[in-house]
Parts: C-alpha cells; structure tokens; sequence
DNA sequence: CCATATAGTTCAGGACATAAACTAAATGGT
DNA sequence: ACCATTTAGTTTATGTCCTGAACTATATGG
C-alpha cells in the first residue's frame, strides 16, 4: 500500500541499511556544515562537533576521509590571543571544481565554480545557435569546454563534474533534449563524454529556467527556502524551489509557467494551444504587440529588443501598452501558480527583471485583482542573476550533490 | 549554502546519524515490505529477507521487535504439500486501528482503519454544519468518536492514532482551521484531546480534498505514483499525489484548484479575486447559471442539486449549459496545473464525479484547445470514492506514519 | 615555569548488520 | 520405519561505526 519508507530509501536507493551507510550520511553531515558555514569561517574540528551533534571523536575520523577524498583542506591555525591549543580550520578544498555550461538562443557559455559555489572563471560566447545545428553548436561548446579545462589546469583546479543549461525541456536520465523550439531542436542527445574530461565524476543536465533558479537560491535570504523563479527568455520557463531543493515533477518538467492558460479565447500558442501566457509576454509577443515583430525583412531580435527599450524610456505607445499587458498577463499565471504551488516569493529574471520598472505595475494590479488574499504577503522580486547565472545554478546543483554524496569519493 | 543533507535529515531530523538509526530505518523497512504484501500474502522471514534485501538473520531480529510493539503478527502455517519447515506467516496485526474523522458541510463522519488501510466501521452523520458554531460540531464529533471508540473496544482493536478532514485550510502543527468558508469557520482552533482516546499517539489534521486524494491513492494502479485529484464540493479542492506522497507545499495549501484564474473578465470570488475556476464550476455557480441559485427563499442545496439532475437527465437548458461551461472552465484549469505540475493524470471527485457524462466532453474539448500536447497523454478519470473517502484518506495518513516509524512504539 | 584552557586523538565498549554454521520441522522415497 | 532432502528460522563470530572517557598536544598568562 505503500512504498518503501522514505527513510530507507534515503540510505543508498534501495541498498539494505548497514551500519556503513551510518557514516556516508555522517561524511555528508559533516561536508554540510563545512559548506554551511561559507570559507571564512574556518570551522575546527571541535566546532564540526557541536553543529553537527557528532562526538569529536567521530568528528576526526570523518574529516579524516573528507580530507584524503580531496574535498576539505586544512587551513592555517587562526590565533587571537586566546589560550588552549589553537584549532585548525577546516574548509571546502579551494581547489576542486566543477564546470558549469549554458546552451541558449544567442550564447553558449561555461565557467568554474568550486565548491563553495563560487564563479571561479567564465567564458561567454555570442553564438546564433538557432541557424546551426545541434551538433554544430555541441562543437564550439566542446571546444570552450576545452578552454576551461585548460585554464582549470593552469591553475590546480581539479575537475570533479559538469552540468549544463539548456532552454529546453530535457530528459536528464538519457542526456536528451526532448524540445527546445527556440534552438530549433526536436529530440537532440547530447554526447555528454566530449564535454567532459575523464573520468567524469558526475554530469547532469539541466533546464535553463530551473538551473537559473538554482543560482538565484544561493542570492537569498537564508530562511526564503520557497520561491518560484520566473525566467523571461524568447520562452518563458519557471523553476521551482520548494524547501531548498528544486521541484521538477514526475517527469521534471514542473514549473513551466509560459503554457499557462491566460485568456481563454487569446491568440494560438507555439505549443498548438490557445491563450498561453507566452501568446501574451514572451518576447517575441511583446515585440509584436510593440509594432517590432519579426517579419520576413525585420531586424534581428536583440536589435529589436534594443528599440522596444528606447521606445519604453521616450515614452512611447504601443511600447508601453505592450509591456503593461504582457505584465497584466503574468499576474494573471503568477496568482494561479502562487496558488497551485502555495509559495509566496516568485523571482523573475530575463526580460521580465530588465522590463520592470514599466512592468511592475500592471503586474501588481493584475495579481491585486486575481488573488487580493495571497497579493499583500507575496514577494515579487527581480533577479539580478546575469548571463552565468543558469551556468552557475547547473554547476551548483552538481556541487550539491557531490556534497550530499561524498562517500562517492572516499575510496 | 545548504540544508543538512536529505540523508541526514531522514535519520532522525536532525539527531545524529548513530548506529541506531539503521535499526529504525531497517524496522520501517521490514514493516514496509509487509505492508506491501497485502493480507493475504502472509509473508514469512525468508520471504522479508529477500524482499528488503536483508540477512534472515537481521529480519528475524527486527520481526522480534515488532511482534513486540504489536505492529505485526504471526498467522497460521500455511502447508500446501511442500518440502522444508513450514513458514510461519507475518501480517500487520489486525487487532490495531487508527480512528479516521471528517467534518464536511452537510455531515460529519468517523471509522476505524486497520494497518492495512481498510475501512473496518464507520458512521456517517448528516448534520448541517455550516448553521452551527464550530464548538457544536466538534461536539457532536467528539460524540460520535467515542462511539467508534467504544466499537473499537468491544472488538478488542487498540487505536493508535487519528486524523480529521476538514474542508478548509489547515495548520497541521498547530491543529487549527484557517478558512473553512463553506463551514462559515475562520480561524478555529481544534480541541484534539477531546476527540481521541489517550494516550494519542499522533493525529494530524487534513483538508479534505488532500484526504481524498490519499485515499484515491489506494484505489490507483500500483505504478500511478503521480496524479492531481480535485474535489468538487462546495468549494474546489485540489489534492496532489507526487512521487507516492502528498505534496503540500510550503505552508500546506498546494492543490488548491478552485483559485486558478480561468477568465481574466470572470465574476468575482467568494476569495476576492476575479474569474477563479469556483466562480464558474463550485457547485453554487453551477446551479446558479442553470437557474438554480441560492435566493432569498431558495430550496437547500441538496435539494436543488437533485433538481439539476433532473433537469440534466431532461437533457433540458440551462442546466446542460451550465454544466459543460462548467467543464470547460475545469479543463483551462486542470491545463494550467498538468503543465505547473507535470502530472498526467487527473481524477475528478466529489460533484465532478456525478457529473462526469455531462461534463467531460466539454471539459476534453478544453484541454485539447489549450495544452494539445498535453491533452493526448494527459488520463483523466473519475474517482469511485464515497463518503467515506476523506476519513479513509486521513486515518491511512496517519496509519502510513505509524508505518514509517515504528521505533516510536518498539521499546 | 606551571596552572589553565582548548583542540584533537586514542581506546574500550556497545549496537548493528552480516555470513556461515546450526537447529527445527516438514516431505518423499525406499 | 528410516533417512536424505528441503526450506525456515536461530545462533555465533566478525567487522564497522559511533560514543564517552581518558589522554596527548599546544597554546596563554601570571
């Protein structure tokens, strides 16, 4: 009637619970509290103690295979004048790293985070991804892949996994991706080995709008551990972060608030449906509403982007009257989705965050309107998450699970 | 940067991760496997063992513990002509039960549920509930528990836990009621002690149509881990099945379908807001848009809810309009929250069960306008739940606790 | 130079799961 | 009647891990 009790399924998927598995959870407690305490605290041993609620004694032992795993160093005694034998800090090993990648309509993009979650290095590369294809574009990730690793060489870095960022849907368990229209892929795998050095430890792969949701976790306030993050790209995607982990759904694709129904009987969807709130705010809808859409001899979307925004400062209709509804529009899906998934803090980043200061208000009406009981308690925040911010949250989350697992790298 | 890891939190929130720990985990793992069996596997040891992957060895030690705590019992030897010792069978003890209640606007109903789940007495009680004070009802509920109690006691069944529905928004941690419009309750605390025996050991507090859903649970294809279940009673609840388990959201609301924005220009809420699915498909809606609204001399509810039918089975106007607008509103809705969600499978309870033949045509033709690529894939299905549902779903909650943590009762 | 204080390690003890040996209780052939 | 065979369940020796207490290491300050 049930299935297998959480708790043991937390142990190792499924393995009997052993008294071995006693001590990967304590490892990754022990790394948690590390991580938890950010790199200038430097934490003793003794300290790892009291957070962690673990006896010195185990304490030692941990650390002790943290640190021959290469995922903790040891840092200078830190002495100020006080007495007893002075401690040894602790931290996460500066010199681990995990490379971060980011696929999207006019860049591809990769970096170095470490384990603190730290941007190490980045490298952005504008790139019209959608008039070349999957393979194409694979290439020169590949090749920038290469930078990094080179440049992750030079400076000691040890390379423990990847992630990468598409704005897509993706199958994380097959390195596919199922659709992402706006790069013109249908059903693309990715050759997840060409993007990695060997042995990978870990590779995932990652929506853009979940990855960037990701990142913004890490910009909060410590206790916000529920947001919905709100990504305005040519597509609107949406990620879910409910009590610090990312909610994906059954088949990962939860959160997706541009295929929200928003006028009924509003203009056809990409998607073959009707009234999505894309139809009303995505950007090719607001620059067609703003008299800039594409058409067979129009100017490329950022330079048309580029105009929407100097007729917004002049003033200008339909400019202005295009962004307001594209506002009023997402107030109407942010109050079904504040309601549907009961958070109370959405986050919006991409257009929505650089289209603010003319958006807000109609949006705050529309949400005012639709849902006056959740409109006074909910947080409508702007994202200032810029270009590396889904490459980060793909790194990120790599890390995280690293962390949570490191009896995976405890020989 | 993080929470504690989910593998440490799973131990025991936030105890250390001690060798006894594994005993607890291994405890619920062997109870879970029994549980799974069914009654009438009578599964032995040998069978446990290879079942949790577990040593016989550590099965029988642990099955010594939960004979003790009275969880599981041993059954007859079951021979049928085969060689080697007999078996000795292992069953949840049938001699334990947990009391399920509901509070719903036109009755209040309690039963007892054994370990297994099953509905072994109930009594339902119509009562109008939403024209007396909330301390009346809980006293006419606090009445007919000790009825079940008493029942429960001549059959020799120990009760070991409660749970209550409620159609309104709760606060399981403090066991109060914040909104329960359709009761007429706005903020009520619950006096819990009143209504089990002591010495309690848990009881949780549900709105009804997470309940339900619990309860549509049993009732689902073992493989159907993920599904939306939406009550239609007075109001429109939602109750979301992830991953086998309830997803409540950060403050417990999550689900709730009724508030969804379905026409921008809509009629405004009983909520405040402006064209929420309840403004068209709640029952009153319904019945007033077949012209059969609640007026200054109107009939009761039941009342004029039987006279819809009539009017339904007449095949007459507006009844057959009112119902499929109904449907149609139901579908935009239940398109927003398939994609917010990424579940694929909806069952429809309470009113939208009954009114299932009248009402799915529009409510398909829906979907397929507005999420086609969803609508194909996307199993929608009527659920064949009682009165009973609610009481069942709350008291198989707390039975799935009790399961999961049977170190609280082994000594 | 020694009392004091704090950090970290060592060691005996206990709880658990495991594997293998062992006991228990049936069937079936001779 | 007897014994090989088969399966169920228990006992025992072993190893892992955490714990608490004793112990070592290393500083400060009078």
């Amino acid at each position: 009637m049930r299935q297998p009790a959480t708790t043991a399924r937390a142990t190792t998927s499924g393995a009997p619970g052993n008294v071995a598995d006693v001590r990967k959870a304590n490892l990754a407690r022990v790394l948690s509290v590390i991580a938890a305490a950010g790199e200038d605290e430097r934490l003793s041993r003794a300290d790892i103690a009291q957070l962690s609620q673990l006896t010195k004694a185990s304490v030692s032992s941990l650390v002790t295979d943290l640190l021959a795993a290469g995922l903790v160093t040891e840092i200078g005694v830190h002495r100020d004048g006080e007495r007893g034998r002075p401690s040894v800090g602790l931290v996460l090993n500066p010199a681990r790293c995990v490379l971060g990648m980011e696929i999207n309509v006019d860049y591809i993009a990769a970096g170095l985070v470490d384990l603190s979650g730290k941007l190490l290095a980045h490298e952005v590369l504008p790139r019209a991804n959608h008039s070349s294809t999957a393979s194409e574009v694979l290439a020169a990730l590949g090749e920038l892949s290469q930078r990094l690793q080179a440049a992750a060489q030079a400076q000691g870095l040890m390379i423990l996994g990847g992630g990468l960022a598409v704005p897509g849907l993706v199958n994380e368990e097959h390195f596919t991706v199922l659709q992402a229209p706006n790069l013109g892929w249908v059903q693309q795998e990715l050759d997840v080995a060409a993007l990695l050095p060997e042995p990978k430890t870990r590779f995932r792969l990652f929506n853009e709008a979940n990855a960037s949701a990701l990142a913004q976790q890490q910009l909060m306030d410590a206790q916000e551990n529920d947001f919905l993050f709100v990504s305005g790209e040519v597509g609107i995607g949406g990620g879910l972060i409910i009590d610090a982990e990312l909610f994906v759904g059954p088949q990962g694709h939860a959160g997706e608030l541009g295929h929200v129904v928003i006028a009924p009987d509003g203009k056809t969807c990409s998607c073959g449906g009707r009234g999505c709130l894309e139809t009303v705010a995505g950007q090719e809808a607001i620059l067609a509403a703003a008299n800039l859409g594409a058409g067979v001899d129009s100017a490329p979307r950022q330079e048309r982007i580029s105009q929407l925004y100097q007729a917004l400062e002049a003033g200008e209709e339909p400019a202005l009257s295009a962004v307001s509804e594209a506002g009023k529009s997402l107030g109407i899906a942010v109050a079904s989705a504040l309601r549907l998934y009961n958070v109370s803090t959405v986050v919006f980043g991409g257009h929505f965050a650089a289209l603010e200061q003319w958006m807000r208000p109609a949006m705050e009406a529309s949400l005012q309107v639709h849902a006056p009981s959740i409109a006074g308690q909910a947080r409508l925040l702007c994202s200032t998450l810029g270009q590396t911010g889904a490459l980060v949250g793909a790194a990120r989350s790599v890390v995280g699970d690293l962390l949570e697992a490191p009896y995976q790298l405890v020989d």
